[in-house]
DNA sequence: AAAAAATTCAACCGCTTATTT
DNA sequence: AAAATAAGCGGTTGAATTTTT
């Protein structure tokens, strides 16, 4: 019924690969009795206590020790069998808290885990990986990124049409004090890069309207939301959650370079300063979505 | 209908960090 | 204080399953 698998067999004592339900149920056993931890006595302990030795469930000579390393428990536990488990699926909103914490943390995906009651680090590992990793971007995450850009174009051209508007109002103002009842027309050609790019970005940005795809992202992104809201627009949020590592475990690299877009769109070390959002790191970051679009 | 390709995910490995002896 | 042991972490693998051709 099992040992069928290609790597179900022994190595060095220890079994290795696939856990049988039999295993599963010696492993909770041991668990109830000693509780969580030690794992390496696990095969020491199961099976051979009176109780289960005079069992007749195991024929006599059965070694009914579970044969596996510590490790292996330890790891059947936590990833599968422990009661606080949630199974199914990820949900949007879990979905939404894994892009926000990567964009936020990289693959410290045990960091992650602690925001996800019931999921596991790897089962969120997996999940990235699936979903979001480089090369195979999912339909969701296409769109979502889409609107990701889609609401910060639509921002910056906010801005730099008020930026204009702003600077023109000044310039007209500053005329009117200098010589009284002159011309109007001038103010137009001396902001012309700003307008320009802000008609620029109008024009962008009803591309992207007409591709429409709001209806459906909204469907099935959960990010969408989240987008306007957290970390990835509030840099005091996520600098101050940035800042809090850096102490030790530096070595994991953020984002290695083959995980696509959101560690460096999303992570703004480097581009914030002290929690400034000025117009420069805004176009840097601008310039990093384009990169990816 | 079946073969091939793609995806999923449980479990492994090696390494680092924490705890115990 | 340091060596040994245990726990924890993240990357990788590959059998099983699902989807595509």
């Amino acid at each position: 019924m099992e040992a069928q698998f290609g790597w179900g067999r022994e190595e060095g004592g220890w079994r290795k690969g696939p856990w049988t339900a039999q295993e599963d149920k010696l492993l909770v056993e041991y668990v109830r009795q000693h509780g969580e931890g030690r794992w390496n006595s696990v095969a020491k302990l199961t099976g051979t206590g009176p109780t289960l030795v005079t069992n007749p469930r195991f024929s006599p000579g059965f070694d009914a020790g579970l044969k596996r390393s510590g490790k292996s428990c330890r790891l059947r536990w936590v990833n599968y069998l422990r009661p606080d488990l949630k199974r199914g699926k990820i949900t949007p909103q879990e979905e939404s808290v894994i892009l926000e914490l990567h964009a936020l943390w990289g693959n410290r995906w045990s960091t992650i885990a602690r925001s996800l009651p019931g999921r596991t680090d790897n089962e969120i590992k997996n999940y990235w990986r699936t979903h979001f990793k480089k090369g195979k971007p999912s339909k969701n995450i296409e769109r979502a990124r889409a609107r990701f850009l889609k609401q910060r174009r639509e921002m910056q051209s906010r801005q730099l049409l008020q930026q204009g508007q702003d600077q023109l109002h000044q310039q007209q103002q500053q005329r009117h004090a200098d010589h009284d009842g002159d011309d109007e027309a001038v103010g137009e050609a001396s902001t012309p890069a700003i307008s320009l790019l802000a008609q620029q970005h109008e024009e962008e940005l009803q591309l992207l309207q007409q591709q429409d795809m709001d209806d459906l992202l909204f469907q099935f992104c959960p990010m969408a939301a989240s987008c306007t809201s957290s970390s990835c627009l509030l840099p005091g949020v996520a600098s101050a959650s940035a800042s809090e590592e850096g102490t030790s475990g530096d070595h994991h690299q953020l984002d290695g370079g083959d995980t696509w877009g959101w560690g460096s769109l999303w992570n703004l070390d480097g581009v914030v300063d002290d929690g400034g959002w000025d117009d420069t790191s805004f176009s840097l970051l601008q310039d990093q979505a384009l990169a990816f679009y």
